[in-house]
Parts: structure tokens; C-alpha cells; sequence
DNA sequence: GTCTATAGGAGGATAGAC
DNA sequence: GTCTATCCTCCTATAGAC
């Protein structure tokens, strides 16, 4: 089965970009962790950056899923303390793919993709109505430009706190998590 | 003059780390930024690990500098808001190295520098000091795990939303470094 | 210590048979 | 669509003359 396949895949390449991002990712290791030959791979996939957007949009999916499945009725802020929180999971679990912010050539093919930007798109445009009810709800500090908060969301996804606290091997993956969304939204400073 | 060379070089790798990343950098690209042949470079270095070893000690030995000229009197919370916004300060100038936290072969090598971690530990103990201080005067949220907040403040120094803003270009460096400052102590809520 | 030239190898991508 | 075998570029590192 081709969908199948595929999907194994990307599977693999997430996993991979996971654990050593995506310069360090050789096809090779993709193709044996597969189970098939490197030219295999090229069939299905015509280059590096294209396996690497395929994991990318396969995450978007899971993250437009996981917005889809939050009742609707719960408050704005509490939809968005959650979905950092299953994205800080994710990265804790070694599902999240990181790559590089800086390599060009990545850059413009992930832009080139119609299937990335849509999601990235659409995934923007539903959480920043969010913030932005949040904001005038009293939630979220409305000083903050939206597009602020937007990208420091996005962020925890690729948090190295989160692996750094998960090596010193002193708290669990779930009180890294409520311990990094704590000191996201409340900040370091003491409350008064 | 050897020194003045070395300085010339770590310089060049300081700048290109900062805006390529570890494996993006070659070292043809080093020897090209400093004008000398490949075959020089190595007579200084041993190895392209060595050169960005070199570079992360050069940053912190400015940060321990730093430290050293922040008056003495002012209060733990000021001295900790002060080098954090120093670090996002250099980020935004493309003067902070970034390296991989995955790469292990590189890691290894930084490990087994002497120089990089006896520097690394006299940073981190003397912002610790100051972290618990904070906590004890009631500035900094005392439930949280100190070297959580010492990660949280390191981590700002990669913090890829100041490159996200600053590509926005709607923002001044100052704004957004006072943006992200605040997001970092105050967090995203709003303060009652 | 600087250069030119090159070794040595890794890795992305392809040819061509089945 | 899968394989084996190979191409070819790029990159780290070194040899050896001056």
C-alpha cells in the first residue's frame, strides 16, 4: 500500500529530525530506518527538503486536529494553554521535528509549499483569534502585540528548556511541561 | 601578531556561526571571511569543533566581563534582567554563536574543553547566586526550580522569536528585546 | 605560518535492471 | 516501485613546498 508507505516515512523522518535535526538527518539513516533503499525513497519523495516539509505538514495536521477535537466552548486561553501544552509534549515525546531556523535553501522550499503554508496559515489565523479573545476577555495581557504571543506559542515547540530539564532527569516529562507553561504564561518575576 | 589573528578568526566563526548555524558553516567560508588559506586556519585550530569551541568561549568570556562591570549594589533581579537583555541584545546583532543542541560529536568536544566548561560553571554559579537572591527578596517567583529559571534565561539567548520579530520588521531591536524581556519575567498573562 | 594542491570520505541524488 | 551500483559534489583535514 503506497499511503501506507509513505506514511512510515514520514514517521521515520519525523523521529529522525526529532532526535538529531535535519542537517545531521542523512537520507541513509531515513531509507534503513524505513526498511527500503535510498532510491526507494526517491521515488516517493524527490528530495531531502521534501521529506523534511512532508514531516512538517504531517505535524500540522496533527496540530489542526487537536484544535478541531478542543470543545468549543472552553475559553479562549484555556484552548491555547492547551494546545501548547500537547505541543510541548510532543517535543518531550521526540515527535516534534526541528529544523534549522536559519537554512535558506529549507526556507524557501518549505515556503513553496502550498500544503505547509496553508496549514501554517490556517493554524495562525485560528490561534490568533484566540489570543486576541483572550486579550479582551482580561486574559492575556493585551499589551503584548498578538503576533508576539503568537510566536512565543510557537516557540515552546522547539523550547530547549524542555530538553535541558529533561536531562538533568530530576522532574517527569508531565511536570516539565506544567513547569515551562507555568513560567510561559505567569512569567519568572513572583505574582504579587 | 598570532593573538591578533586568533581574534580575527574567532570573530569570523563567531559571526558566521551566528547567522549559518554549526553545520552550515564551513571552514572554506571561515578561511575566506579572514583572508587566509583553509591550510592556515588549521595551523591555529585543529579541527572545525575546535573553532566553534573557541567562539563559544570568546562569548563567554565577554558575558563573564559583563558581569564583572554590573554595579555591585543593584539588586539581583537587575543584574539578571540586565545580562539577559545584554545576551538578546547580542543575538539581534548576530554576534551570538549558535550551535546545535543536538550534535552530539560537538558536544562532546565542548565537554571536553576545559576552558569552555570551567567558564560555563562560573556563569552558572554566579547567576544561580543571584537567582536564589531574587527568589529570597521576593522578586523572582520562589516556586520555581532555580536552574529552571537559570535554563529559561540561557535559553533567551537562542530565542528564536527575536528573529521571527525582527524579520517582521515592525519592530525596533530595542522594542522587541524589551518585548521579549517582558514576556520572559511577566510572562504572557495579564497582571492583575 | 602561509600558501597550493590534494587526499579521503560522507552524503544527496540517479541509472538501469528486474 | 524496489533493488544494486554508481555518480558527483562538497567538505574536513593534511601533505609538502616556501
Amino acid at each position: 500500500m503506497l499511503l501506507a508507505r509513505e506514511d512510515a516515512i514520514i514517521q521515520s523522518v519525523n523521529r529522525l529530525l526529532a532526535e538529531k535535526g535535519y542537517e545531521s538527518m542523512t537520507v541513509d539513516e531515513v531509507a534503513a530506518d524505513v526498511g527500503i533503499a535510498k532510491a526507494s525513497l526517491y521515488k516517493h519523495f524527490p528530495s531531502k527538503e521534501d521529506l523534511a516539509a512532508a514531516a512538517m505538514v504531517s505535524v500540522m495536521r496533527r496540530a489542526q486536529a487537536f484544535l478541531d477535537a478542543l470543545p468549543a466552548q472552553a475559553a479562549a486561553i484555556e484552548k491555547l494553554r492547551s494546545v501548547v501544552r500537547w505541543t510541548m509534549g510532543l517535543k518531550l515525546a521526540g515527535e516534534m521535528p526541528s529544523l534549522p531556523s536559519q537554512n535558506s535553501s529549507l526556507r524557501t522550499a518549505l515556503m513553496e509549499s502550498r500544503d505547509y503554508m496553508d496549514g501554517l496559515m490556517d493554524l495562525s489565523d485560528r490561534l490568533g483569534a484566540w489570543i486576541e479573545a483572550a486579550q479582551a476577555q482580561g486574559a492575556l495581557n493585551p499589551k503584548i502585540p498578538p503576533v508576539a504571543v503568537l510566536y512565543t506559542l510557537y516557540a515552546r515547540a522547539c523550547d530547549p528548556v524542555l530538553e535541558f530539564l529533561k536531562m538533568g532527569d530530576l522532574y517527569s516529562n508531565d511536570e516539565i511541561v506544567t513547569l515551562v507553561l507555568s513560567t510561559c504564561f505567569d512569567g519568572l518575576n513572583a505574582r504579587s
